[in-house]
RNA sequence: GCGCCUGUAGCUCAGUUGGAUAGAGUACCAGUUUCCGAAACUGGGGGUCACAGGUUCGAUUCCUGUCAGGCGCGCCA
């Protein structure tokens, strides 16, 4: 519809220069908007305001031209020139009922699009290191990429989502570690475990479990575990230092082949919790990428030589440094340590040069607000990689602040001091969850309040569009009940008899859900999905106390019978794309 | 100090890429049910769009500066 009448202007633009009516110059992007208020009819235009300064004219007087070019066509019944110089038009009654047939038929197919045809996009979100179970802070970044996903997948983009898995390097060494240590303890010895290790319930259970399956095969003494190792934080000593020095004691008396092994009962316990609770969360991966399958395969080796054939590594210090500030970041970075082992920096390298391998059209990264910092390096080393950069698109979610009442809750993995995703999830529910991390923008900066997301849950939104849903359920049981049926035929021959203003508003709703899909993928804003369906449901609730539907009068019955399965329609389709249920009763 | 994000009603936030009288929810006040679900609806008060300049027909939106808050600035991941 916005398309058909900005052709209509551009043609009456370009007869109107041709016939010497307006001077030559460059006219630009013709906008068309839907107006806020329904006085001002249903589509708004600009055009004639844009072009007052290059054509030395009084907008007024450019509005009475074109309204007067402009073609006749039957699907408009007015065009008025108002304000300043805007063009309003009031589309046909036949042109806005016909929404109603579009989305019965198209049904859950209704809203989607094609413009990201034939373009693939991998969408890689969460990827929280395997260290503990995810918090709330993940739970943004879940719900927010996957509902990215579902939208560009909604506007026909073919996408692929991803974990990265952070299954090397120091965090996790400490993690086994830790795991390790509460064996010992299970086995019966007795120490103080280290302030720096991972101290939640979850690492209790991991080792409790690694108990079971391997007996005392990783047992040795506290005292021979201790020996000559570094003093902790409390002891006056450093608590990196203690940790590490525990690591590589872990290391010695397992050996290699044990220590892998005790490694590996905390990975994948880890990553199996963290592979349910995002599935029971709503949140689908198409794969999950290993870090340490990019360094046992080389592929972190072959782009520090490519990166070192470009010459922009030098060595200092006895460390390999990239030149990212010939590329804008603001100091080199290190991608192999003076021991020889390369960085978290340089897997990320060697992972992104991997995801333009794999030929995608675009790149996107969620990442959380913390790693902003970040982004220039990446990008660097994609320009020195010869790389076409702009694929890479980063978004970054701003962090959720948590608050019980008015206090505000300090959140460490290390202290084991948070509150999961999975605890959210048993509160409030997947749906009011999701829809609550959704409905503000990512860049927005949000307060978490757990207080108000679990004992005042029936305050969530997320109830409001649901029961929207389910009141028109009922009106078909009610339907039923009283032995009457839906004729979506006659419905649909009647729909000139919707003329009362909330059915008015109820199509022009309807009519916009396309654009509003569209805008949220291509923008990646998955809130602006939400409000509109909070709002449609508004208009729905108000449509349903102000009218009846199942009335004496069989046309206008069934026409309106067919204007709220459209909305039952949208609404539900809305709600999948967010993956959130739509529900008969509640 | 430098960089990124933010500042809109008492509180939590939208604001259709620069448009017409700045909007929701919540809280507060007053109402609506013999009738399809009251988890709903109707009405009301509540604003220097942080502040000061600039760009133009027009600025909450873009630019500059100031102030305030959050986050980041490792041979951690």
């Amino acid at each position: 519809m916005k398309a058909q009448l900005i052709t209509l202007i551009k043609n009456a633009l370009s007869d109107l220069i041709n016939q010497g009516s307006l001077p030559e110059m460059d006219v630009p992007d013709v906008q068309i908007e839907r107006t806020k208020d329904k006085s001002h009819g249903d589509f708004a235009c600009n055009i004639a305001m844009m072009l007052a300064k290059p054509a030395k004219m009084n907008p007024r007087q450019i509005a009475t031209l074109i309204v007067d070019a402009i073609k006749k066509t039957d699907f408009i019944t007015q065009i008025d020139i108002a304000g300043p110089g805007f063009i309003n038009f009031t589309l046909s009654a036949d042109s806005t009922q016909k929404i109603i047939k579009d989305i019965l038929a198209a049904g859950n197919q209704f809203g989607r699009s094609q413009i990201g045809a034939g373009k693939s996009v991998q969408v890689e979100f969460v990827s929280a290191n395997p260290t503990g179970p995810l918090h709330v802070g993940h739970g943004r970044g879940a719900a927010y990429g996957s509902v990215v996903s579902s939208l560009l997948k909604a506007t026909g983009f073919n996408v692929h989502r991803e974990y990265y898995v952070n299954d090397a390097g120091r965090q996790m060494d400490i993690l086994a570690t830790s795991v390790w240590l509460r064996y010992l303890e299970a086995c019966g010895e007795k120490f103080a475990f280290p302030s720096n290790g991972y101290r939640g319930v979850y690492v209790l259970e991991i080792a409790a479990v690694l108990h079971v399956s391997y007996g005392d095969e990783f047992h040795h003494s506290a005292a021979e575990v201790f020996a000559d190792i570094a003093a902790d934080e409390p002891q006056a000593g450093d608590k990196e230092e203690h940790i590490d020095a525990l690591t590589e004691r872990a290391k010695q008396l397992l050996g290699e082949t044990g220590y892998q092994q005790v490694f590996k009962v905390g990975l994948d316990a880890i990553l199996a919790d963290i592979r349910e609770d995002l599935a029971a969360f709503g949140t689908e991966y198409d794969e999950w990428f290993s870090e340490r399958s990019l360094m046992e395969t080389g592929v972190v080796d072959k782009a520090i030589e490519q990166l070192k054939a470009a010459d922009v590594l030098y060595q200092k210090d006895g460390a390999w440094w990239f030149k990212s500030t010939d590329f804008g970041d603001e100091k080199d970075r290190v991608v192999v340590r003076d021991n020889g082992q390369t960085t978290y920096f340089a897997s990320d390298i060697a992972y992104h040069l991997n995801k333009y391998q794999r030929g995608f059209d675009e790149v996107i990264d969620i990442w959380g607000a913390d790693h902003h910092g970040y982004i220039p390096r990446v990008k660097a080393s994609l320009v020195a990689m010869n790389q076409d950069v702009t694929k890479l698109k980063v978004l970054l979610v701003q962090f959720a602040v948590l608050y019980r009442g008015t206090e505000k809750v300090a959140m460490s993995t290390r202290s084991g001091e948070f509150v999961t995703l999975r605890e959210l999830r048993d509160e409030v529910g997947k749906d009011a969850a999701r829809f609550f991390y959704v409905l503000r923008g990512a860049d927005q900066h949000m307060d978490f309040d757990l207080e108000l997301a679990k004992s005042e849950s029936n305050d969530n939104p997320v109830y409001y569009v649901q029961y929207a849903h389910a009141r028109v359920s009922s009106v078909f049981r009610q339907l039923t009940e009283r032995g009457l049926v839906w004729d979506r035929d006659l419905g649909e021959k009647n729909l000139i008899r919707l003329t009362e203003s909330h059915e008015q508003e109820l199509l022009s709703m309807l009519a916009r859900y396309p654009e509003v899909l569209e805008s949220a993928a291509i923008n990646h804003t998955p809130h602006i999905l939400a409000h509109y369906l909070m709002d449609l449901a508004r208009d729905f609730h108000t449509y349903y106390n102000a009218h009846h539907f199942i009335i004496e009068d069989v046309e206008l019955s069934q026409a309106r019978l067919t204007l709220i399965s459209a909305v039952k329609q949208v609404i539900t389709n809305g709600l999948t794309v967010m993956g959130v249920s739509a529900p008969e009763t509640m």
